[in-house]
DNA sequence: AAAGCGGGGCT
DNA sequence: AGCCCAGCTTT
C-alpha cells in the first residue's frame, strides 16, 4: 500500500538516532517503552541511560530494592511505572527463569504492560504483526483518514487499533510501528505540523479539508482540583529531620515527604500555629517555628494543583526514626519535595 | 466507562 | 491557561 511505502521511506530518512534503536534486546526495549509512556523522548532519555547503566540486566533490576528503583525514577512521574517495573522484573526472574516473554500475549501478563507496550515489544523484538496505537498514531490516523471519533473513548480505542492493525506492514512490522510514531512525534505534531513539506499532502484528508487543527478529537478532561499542603520540616540540634513514606492510594505512593498537614484553605501564620502545636511530635515539647515561604508554591500535576507551604520547626531532639539531614538525598521524594531540599540549606 | 496517576514543554 | 506526551491500572 502507498501509505506504507511513503511512511517507511520517510522514516528511513528522518528517524532520530536513539539508544534503544541500537538493540533488539527485549529487556532494553521494555525499559525504554515503560519510561516513554506519557513521556517525551527528551525527558525520558537520561532516565533510560541511568537505568541501563545501573541495572544492565533484568536480574540486576529484580534484585534491587524497590526504594532504589524509585530513587532512580525520581522526577519522571507516574511512579506506578517504577513499582510495576520492579514487580515485572521479579516475575521474569522468578517465574520465567529470567527469560523475557517473546510474544504479545505473554508480554501482556507483565505488570505495567498494556496493549501499546506489548505491541511495541512484540513487533520491535520479535517481528510480530501487532500494531501500536499511542498518542502519535491516534493523531496521524485521525488526520490522514479524517476520523472524528474521540481518541480517548472506548469506541475510538477499538476503531484506531483495528485501523492500525489493518495498515501495518506485514513484511516489516517493527519499522512500520516506529515510523508512524516517529512521524507523529516530529512532523505531524499536535501544534504547527509541518504540512508544507509533508509527503502525504495529496492524500491527507485533514490537510485537504483544512481540518488539521480540529483533529484528533479528544474528550476534555476534568479540571485540576486545588489542594492545600502544609509541610512540617523538623530540625533537631543534632542535625536530624523527619521524613514519612506515603502509603495508601493517592499520588506519590511509596515516596517520602515531610510530615504533611492538609488544610481546606491556605493557612496564614496565625492560623497554623495551633495546628502545628497539636502535632504528635510536639506534645509537651519546647520548639520554635517559622514560615519558610510566604507565597504558596504551586506545584501542578495533571489532576491537582498543590498550593504548598513549608514550615520549619526547630527543637532539641527528635525520635529514633528521624533521619540525618545529610542523608536526605538518599530517599526517593516527589519533585515538590526535591525542589525544597535543593533550595533549603540543610 | 470513568477516574486517577507526574512532570516538563509548547503555544 | 490549556494541551500534549512511545499509557496503564483500578474503580
Amino acid at each position: 500500500m502507498i501509505f506504507n511505502k511513503t511512511l517507511t521511506h520517510w522514516y528511513s530518512i528522518n528517524k532520530r538516532s536513539l539508544p534503544w534503536r541500537e538493540t533488539k534486546n527485549p529487556y532494553y526495549i521494555w525499559l525504554s517503552e515503560i519510561i516513554l509512556q506519557q513521556t517525551q523522548v527528551k525527558q525520558g532519555l537520561p532516565y533510560y541511560e541511568a537505568f541501563v547503566s545501573e541495572f544492565p540486566t533484568v536480574f540486576d533490576l529484580a534484585k534491587a530494592d524497590e526504594s532504589e528503583v524509585l530513587k532512580l525514577w525520581q522526577g519522571l512521574g507516574y511512579y506506578s511505572r517504577a513499582r510495576n517495573l520492579h514487580t515485572a522484573a521479579n516475575y521474569v526472574v522468578d517465574t520465567l527463569n529470567g527469560l523475557f516473554p517473546d510474544n504479545y500475549k505473554d508480554l501482556l501478563k507483565l505488570k505495567g504492560v498494556g496493549d501499546y507496550t506489548a505491541s511495541a515489544i512484540a513487533s520491535i523484538c520479535f517481528n510480530e504483526e501487532t500494531a501500536v496505537v499511542d498518542g502519535n498514531v491516534y493523531r496521524v490516523l485521525s488526520r490522514y483518514f479524517g476520523i472524528d471519533t474521540p481518541i480517548n473513548s472506548t469506541k475510538g480505542a477499538k476503531e484506531f487499533k483495528a485501523l492500525a492493525q489493518e495498515l501495518i506492514d506485514k513484511e516489516q512490522p517493527a519499522e512500520f510501528n516506529q515510523a508512524i510514531m516517529e512521524f507523529g512525534a516530529t512532523q505531524c505534531k499536535p501544534k504547527n505540523p509541518d504540512c508544507k513539506i509533508c509527503p502525504f499532502q495529496e492524500s491527507c484528508i485533514a490537510f485537504n479539508k483544512n481540518r488539521i487543527e480540529a483533529l484528533p478529537v479528544k474528550i476534555r478532561m476534568a479540571k485540576a482540583q486545588i489542594k492545600h499542603y502544609n509541610y512540617l520540616v523538623f530540625l533537631s540540634e543534632d542535625g536530624k529531620t523527619v521524613l514519612e513514606k506515603r502509603e495508601g492510594k493517592g499520588i506519590w505512593q511509596n515516596l517520602y515527604q515531610f510530615p504533611l498537614i492538609e488544610s481546606k484553605h491556605n493557612l496564614k501564620s496565625s492560623e497554623i500555629k495551633d495546628v502545628i502545636s497539636r502535632h504528635k511530635l510536639l506534645e509537651n515539647r519546647t520548639y520554635t517555628w517559622s514560615e519558610y515561604n510566604e507565597d504558596v508554591i504551586i506545584h501542578k500535576l495533571s489532576h491537582q494543583h498543590l498550593h504548598t507551604k513549608f514550615w520549619v520547626i526547630n527543637l532539641k531532639t527528635l525520635p529514633k526514626d528521624a533521619i540525618a539531614t545529610n542523608k536526605i538525598r538518599k530517599f526517593a521524594v516527589p519533585t515538590l519535595i526535591g525542589n525544597f531540599i535543593e533550595s533549603f540549606n540543610f
